[in-house]
DNA sequence: TGTACATCAGTGAACGCGCGTTCACTGATGTAC
DNA sequence: TGTACATCAGTGAACGCGCGTTCACTGATGTAC
């Protein structure tokens, strides 16, 4: 606060941590104005470096892009790696924990979730957030894996469509009703709550039945 | 196409249907380019009119942005009602056809789909996008309370929260799968099988099931 | 049927602006000896 | 411990460009009489 203009003097020519600094200032910029809302040319002026000074760090603005992106998907693939804990302490309170990770992402993380999902980045732009998308992912499918091994052969779907469903149903909630104010319409509950009872529901309907009276879900908040 | 450079002649001083025109121009940049990759500039070049043109028909660019939103809404409530058709000639079968038709309308109709949930338009941008918005999800809405009429009262839950988790569903499988080559990863079904398995799961769940071997989803196709 | 006139819809030139990117440069840092 | 030098990271001025928007204008259309 105190070396306003440029701060230069703080660390005087060099800037030391440069590129993490683009990062952060683009993020912000992300999250006032969407993935399109940014600038190269703003970015630096809000880090206080000459508009020459990223070419150092990033080929151009679109790998800025992608490097967030890539970010993004590192954070939120240990985002749900942490919410599922390895199944712990019992598998449907984990997969629970790892719907409400999703959510708990698109919302305290909207920039990266808008790098991730709307920055309109081609498939193959880079290896790095190939990986890291693939590793996000994989959660949720070691998830859905342990999740449904229980079930007798001839009545349990692949892993794979189950995992998607359920990328498309916290996926379909965050980007619905999950930002900010975002849609905001005149639903009577939170995304949370939406979601918890759609998985329910779903479960329900693999023959995971989760004991309906297990949680209050009848009219102890009525 | 013998009309080609600014296609002068054709009418002359008056374009006669410019709005339409330069509406549709914009439909070809989004399908391009997304949401934000098309510019005022760019859409008065591909119709062939002076850049001043537009002022005439929209406020600025942003209310351009907003009537096509609009205008994609109102197309697709339309599509979601056809495909519903009063719940004719069964309420199940018209039930799965409008989560096809989402699907369909995401996949052929791109640019409208971009411009109606990826523009970043502020909430409030105009009553009449407001309304056609509502009235796309009227259609969802009416369609689940129908298909839930039957079931008995302690156990439907209400009609607006299983609306959402269809919304959420069918948006959550189009946005992640359901677009041209958005995404396409190592996935062995279609968007569309997999919101048709996702569908039949959760109304499984619902109490609402379908007699599993109804459709061929056994090993018919093996 | 013909003329005068109001209104409408598009013109084209101009503006100021912010953008991405390049270039030769230079100050700071680290290393060899 | 001190000096020479290579490398690194940021400078700042400049470029050409496309953008959104404005303005006084003018050609075309429609209407009153």
């Amino acid at each position: 606060m105190n070396t306003s203009k440029r701060s230069r003097g703080r660390r005087g020519y060099h800037h030391g941590n440069l590129s993490e600094a683009l990062v952060q200032a683009a993020l912000d910029l992300i999250a006032k104005f969407g993935p399109a809302g940014f600038s190269f040319a703003e970015v630096t002026r809000a880090v206080g470096v000459s508009p020459a000074a990223p070419y150092r760090h990033f080929r151009d603005r679109d790998a800025l892009m992608a490097d967030i992106a890539r970010r993004g998907f590192e954070r939120f693939a240990d985002a749900l790696a942490a919410a599922w804990d390895s199944g712990q302490p019992e598998p449907l309170a984990a997969f629970k924990a790892v719907g409400q990770a999703y959510l708990a992402f698109a919302r305290n993380e909207p920039a990266y979730f808008a790098a991730m999902f709307e920055a309109r980045l081609p498939p193959g732009t880079s290896r790095e957030l190939t990986q890291a998308t693939d590793r996000a992912f994989g959660v949720l499918r070691q998830a859905c894996e342990t999740l449904t091994a229980g079930l007798p052969d001839g009545q349990r779907p692949p892993a794979l469509m189950i995992s998607l469903h359920v990328w498309a149903m916290a996926h379909g909630i965050a980007s619905l009703f999950g930002r900010g104010d975002s849609a905001r319409r005149n639903i009577p509950m939170t995304p949370e709550q939406l979601l918890e009872a759609n998985m329910l529901i779903y479960l329900d309907g693999l023959g995971l039945g989760a004991a309906p009276n297990d949680d209050g879900n009848g009219d102890s908040n009525s």
